[in-house]
RNA sequence: GCCGAGAUGGCGGAAUCGGUAGACGCGUGGGUCUCAAAAACCCAUGAGCCAAAACUCGUGAGGGUUCGAGUCCCUCUCUCGGCACCA
């Protein structure tokens, strides 16, 4: 056979890829779609276009979606795979300050260089639908989503304490605040009382939680989503405060131990604790209540986690009374209390409480035991590990003495709202969508203030509502637009002297949380989308996203489709039907990629050297797609090495000409190939693609060795069902095979072809090899002809006959034997 | 602390309705070719024992169920991800 065909990679990647372009291979799917077939819309979440271009992460998924598009348009079907970006943002801001170049520049230039590197990897997307958030054309139906959720009062202005980066110059929603820290540049993020526009997310909380049921999504991230929407049952309990006309209600979700509760405490924010600030209430303990308070709201997010459990506190001077003891609880003030959950005050169990022990520890508050300890410990709590929160029986409880925790939790609700003291509640932990940004390179929230400062919609003929350009991009902690004189000009024109523009941008995640919707009416100027097509298209059959997307974008995703769902517009209630999550590449050192680390891989270096489908290749050689794993750069040489035997092997075939199914082991080399194509088949699915790989890899093993030891040359309609199946692994170099063995000059594609089938009897063995075990372990295997495998009497004295197992059977009596048929034989003794 | 995922040769990983552990690739060792080297190709490659065959051990640790466990059950350790003074 001719060895070391030249393999040059750049010049069969760079020719097809003309080509391709050429011909508009897949291209504008959906107006020359077919519509009788199936179709099914695959989705890479679209990515922000930053200056570092394409790295080897976007390489991995979209290559893996792309396998998955070409081989199911082998098999038929109208895939829709689109392409866009989620272009605003503030990397680009942020470089516009430092040097003064416009954001609308900087991405384009970075959309333009993604695409070139893109297309240079062979994803076959559908560029014609390709769409970008900071458009015009796209941001129209951004602000008119906005509208249609303030007509229906689910986008509304409110003020209150929001998560402020001191550094991005703006506010930020909870979910983009990470360990206090902002999730964008990890400066401190600080409270701020702040008037701001939010989306009301929590009306769909409930939805939220049950759509799960519907779709095919990892079940950690279902139950990440469950966490963060934080659904809780629990009970409000009222109190009367002694001496005074005051009641303040408590949520807890552990009535059970009422009985042992000693003490009440408020968040600072409390209604109660401004009752006292302002002097309505008269109290001794005034001064230091204000001290505590004036002290907690200086803390920043970041001090107060810091501080860790130490409890700090003030003493209201009121006391609750328990209505099961009539002991006066206490009213204390601590920032332990979030105002945001429950009812921001809560009730004090020291004894079962472990927050409630050291709170009444450090402030001398008395202890009570209501559950029995282990070892029927009935003894005063007085550390830390007596503090029994979850299992045992109640004690000092009155009517609950001897029961369950589980069971007296019930009881004790059923008696308080018997009572008419408490009643069962539901609360969240979901808070309403903060979607204001103080930010230049966003959508315009499109909103204008009346001379008396009242918001109006801006009215829908005025969409889009451009984002003005005579902007002075420094952050001074007031939005960049408010030095645009056109903006201000605009409004003024438009709707009267003396009315101003609201100056805020939205939240990136606005624009990226219903992008999977245009794509299918990219284009249309007269609608958002268009119905049919979102009728057959709509929802996302199978979507790509990395994990760092779960809580974020699809929660927002999510309630936006059930919004346009409930407008009409929408006719199923969750978008996304399947999704899964790619792992990371990590660099040669098992260290995440990072510029300052210095292990940063460049695709485009490694298509320079190697090529693209020797890239895409290796990426889904590494291991399985949703796994972190390390790059290592001669396991690349070895795909390369891999790519090159197959251009040798098939040159070779054809320049030998000759067929060879006469050769008797021309039958091994099929049966090989068969038993590949079955197993391609099953892995693409299931997106398996590193054992496919594997498989190819084996077969070419195979024929490779009978071709040259044997020289078994097959048939040129075997040698192109293995060129098939490797096409949606490697679409040029397996493209470039195919147009070899091609007469006709009209252009079609490989990857328009059908699927090749494979033949179950040619993929059968006709000997299997069947391990034979004594007492557990194997001690011989037998050939065994296939069509013996059924018999077991057959293989049993076939085994009996065996050397190596008469002499570990002998002297032993077998007292049970085992056989499943094909798999493994098994001979028990005593 | 709580929730989730995971731990398999020198490395990445195969194999999970319980049935030959280590497919495939990398690396390593030896060889062919060459004046030499590179490339390419061939052979070997879990550990122990060993001339070889055979045998013994072996899937984070310890127990258990089973004829048989990487896979199932219990306990534990470590790594990664998420949440966290959430009442």
């Amino acid at each position: 056979m001719a060895k070391n065909t030249q393999y040059d990679h750049n010049t069969i990647e760079e020719h097809w890829h003309g080509v391709w372009e050429e011909t508009q291979l897949f291209q504008d799917t959906l107006a020359t779609a077919d519509p009788n077939k199936e179709s099914l819309y695959l989705l890479f979440a679209f990515a922000y276009p930053s200056g570092q271009g394409l790295h080897v992460g976007h390489v991995e998924s979209k290559t893996a979606l792309d396998i998955l598009a070409r081989f199911n348009r082998m098999h038929g079907k109208t895939v829709f795979f689109p392409v866009g970006w989620d272009a605003f943002g503030l990397p680009a801001e942020n470089y516009a300050v430092k040097t003064g170049v416009h954001p609308a520049e900087t991405t384009r230039n970075a959309i333009d260089t993604f695409r070139r590197q893109i297309k240079r990897v062979g994803i076959s997307y559908d560029w014609k639908s390709e769409i970008a958030t900071s458009h015009p054309g796209y941001y129209k139906w951004t602000q008119w989503l906005f509208l249609e959720l303030y007509k229906k009062g689910l986008a509304y202005q409110g003020t209150g304490q929001v998560n402020w980066c001191p550094s991005c110059q703006t506010v930020l929603a909870n979910e983009q605040v990470v360990d206090g820290k902002c999730e964008r540049c990890d400066s401190e993020v600080i409270q701020k009382e702040m008037k701001q526009w939010y989306f009301k997310i929590t009306d769909y909380k409930d939805e939220l939680i049950s759509g799960l049921d519907q779709v095919d999504w990892p079940k950690a991230t279902k139950l990440q989503q469950l966490n963060w929407i934080g659904k809780k049952t629990g009970i409000n309990i009222t109190y009367q405060v002694d001496d005074i006309d005051a009641k303040i209600t408590v949520f807890t979700t552990r009535p059970d131990t009422n009985y042992g509760a000693t003490f009440l405490v408020l968040a600072p924010e409390h209604e109660f604790v401004k009752t006292i600030v302002d002097g309505k209430l008269e109290t001794p303990q005034v001064e230091q209540v204000r001290e505590y308070l004036a002290k907690a709201q200086k803390k920043t997010e970041l001090e107060r986690q810091q501080e860790g459990r130490n409890k700090t506190g003030a003493f209201t001077g009121f006391y609750a009374v328990n209505q099961l003891t009539n002991r006066k609880m206490p009213i204390w003030i601590s920032d332990f209390v979030l105002s945001g959950f429950g009812t921001g005050a809560v009730v004090g169990v020291p004894g079962h409480d472990l927050r409630d022990f050291e709170f009444a520890k450090a402030f001398d508050i008395e202890v009570l035991r209501v559950v029995v300890g282990p070892d029927g410990d009935t003894s005063p709590i007085t550390s830390v590990d007596q503090v029994q929160e979850d299992v045992g029986k109640m004690i000092n409880s009155g009517f609950l003495d001897g029961v369950e925790i589980a069971e007296a939790i019930e009881s004790m609700m059923d008696y308080l709202e018997e009572k008419g003291w408490g009643k069962r509640v539901t609360t969240f932990k979901l808070r309403d969508w903060l979607i204001s940004r103080q930010r230049y390179w966003g959508a315009p929230i499109p909103i204008v203030y009346d001379p008396e400062g009242k918001p109006h919609p801006v009215k829908e003929e005025h969409l889009p509502w451009t984002l003005p350009t005579d902007v002075d991009f420094k952050p001074t902690g007031e939005s960049p637009l408010t030095s645009s004189k056109e903006f201000q000009d605009r409004v003024e024109k438009l709707y009267g002297p003396g009315w101003r523009p609201e100056y805020d941008t939205m939240d990136t995640f606005v624009d990226s949380s219903w992008y999977y919707l245009r794509y299918v009416s990219a284009r249309d100027e007269s609608q958002f989308s268009d119905p049919e097509r979102l009728a057959k298209y709509l929802p996302v059959d199978f979507y790509m996203i990395g994990p760092e997307h779960i809580v974020l974008h699809l929660l927002y995703s999510r309630f936006f489709t059930k919004f346009l769902r409930d407008l009409g517009y929408l006719k199923f209630d969750e978008p996304f039907l399947a999704m899964r999550h790619q792992g990371m590449i990590l660099g040669p050192d098992n260290k995440k990629m990072s510029k300052s680390k210095g292990n940063v891989i460049n695709p485009d270096d490694i298509i320079q050297k190697f090529g693209a489908d020797t890239l895409r290749m290796y990426e889904m050689f590494m291991g399985p797609i949703e796994s972190d794993k390390p790059w290592d750069i001669s396991a690349v040489a070895g795909v390369y090495r891999f790519l090159q035997r197959v251009l040798s092997l098939v040159e070779a075939v054809r320049l030998t000409g000759s067929e060879t199914p006469d050769h008797p082991d021309y039958l091994t080399v099929r049966r090989k190939l068969h038993q590949t194509i079955e197993k391609v088949s099953k892995d693409i699915p299931a997106r398996k693609y590193n054992t496919a790989i594997a498989a190819l890899m084996e077969c070419v093993n195979v024929w490779e060795k009978a071709s040259r030891d044997k020289a078994v040359v097959l048939p040129e309609s075997e040698v192109l069902a293995f060129i098939q199946i490797m096409a949606p692994f490697a679409p040029f170099m397996t493209e470039e095979l195919y147009q070899r063995g091609r007469e006709t000059s009209e252009f079609s594609s490989v990857h328009q072809t059908e699927w090749p089938s494979f033949d179950p009897e040619m993929a059968a063995e006709d000997m299997i090899e069947l391990p034979v075990q004594v007492d557990g372990k194997v001690r011989a295997k037998l050939r065994v002809a296939a069509t013996d495998a059924a018999e077991e009497a057959k293989v049993i004295s076939q085994a009996q006959a065996n050397e190596v197992i008469t002499k570990w059977l002998d002297g032993k009596t077998v007292v049970k034997t085992i056989y499943i048929p094909g798999k493994i034989l098994s001979f028990v003794t005593k």
